[in-house]
DNA sequence: GGCCAGGACACCA
DNA sequence: TGGTGTCATGGC
């Protein structure tokens, strides 16, 4: 099975599933993207959303999230785990920004290289960033990424981010609604088939792997 | 009551 | 480079 066939199977199963910045209350609405992939970090999204409704309500701009006390930052986001590290990160990632001169040329022109220089911004955090706030190709890898596609065969259970980054990217159309929808594509993949009790028989991609995440 | 979630980093050999 | 401990809440 190739890349574009696993994706084909992934979206005709499941559908689109639209992960890109809606409208939370956060400014630029590209905002809440970044947050959200930094409040994410091995924590469920449903409580990194407990995080973001707490954060909307006093803390909609990067000045504002720069400037915001620490301790009521770490109040605020404390449903999403981590919380102590996280608002220092946070606060440190704000100021970044607007050292960078503002989140619209952020936006525009950040690299790779410049987010992973930011405390807290690994490689997972930085392509997530970078393909649904800035809408640059960059496809996103995380554990389940290497799990399912290594059990697929397409790749090595033991190969790095970026040998994974690089199969993903040469063997997809470099576009970025596809990489979009295939990363959500593949988190949804694991969630319905692979947690606790593997339902392997109808699986679109390894069907009989029958392991767990 | 244990396990784990849309990781990153410091420290060590 | 590769392995390990740490950070922490909430849902199941």
């Amino acid at each position: 099975m190739e890349l574009e066939e696993a994706y084909s199977r992934l979206l005709e199963r499941f559908g689109p599933q639209g992960w890109w910045p809606s409208d939370g209350g956060f400014r630029p609405r590209e905002l809440e993207v970044c947050i959200g992939a930094m409040l994410t970090q091995n924590t469920s999204w449903k409580n990194v959303e407990k995080a973001l409704e707490g954060l909307r309500k006093e803390c909609r701009t990067v000045e504002e999230l720069a400037s915001i006390r620490k301790g009521r930052l770490e109040k605020l986001i404390r449903p999403s785990g981590y919380y102590r590290q996280k608002a220092e990160r946070l606060k440190g990632f704000a100021r970044f920004i607007i050292g960078y001169g503002g989140m619209g040329k952020f936006l525009r022109k950040v690299t790779r290289d410049e987010l992973l220089s930011v405390r807290g911004i690994g490689p997972e955090t930085a392509d997530s960033i970078l393909l649904y706030a800035c809408g640059k190709p960059w496809f996103v890898v995380d554990l389940y990424t290497k799990r399912v596609f290594s059990r697929a065969g397409l790749l090595g259970e033991k190969d790095s981010y970026g040998q994974v980054q690089e199969l993903f990217m040469s063997g997809l159309e470099r576009d970025v609604g596809k990489y979009r929808e295939f990363h959500a594509l593949i988190v949804e993949l694991s969630k319905r088939h692979c947690r606790k009790r593997p339902s392997c028989r109808d699986c679109p991609l390894a069907s009989g792997c029958r392991k767990m995440l």
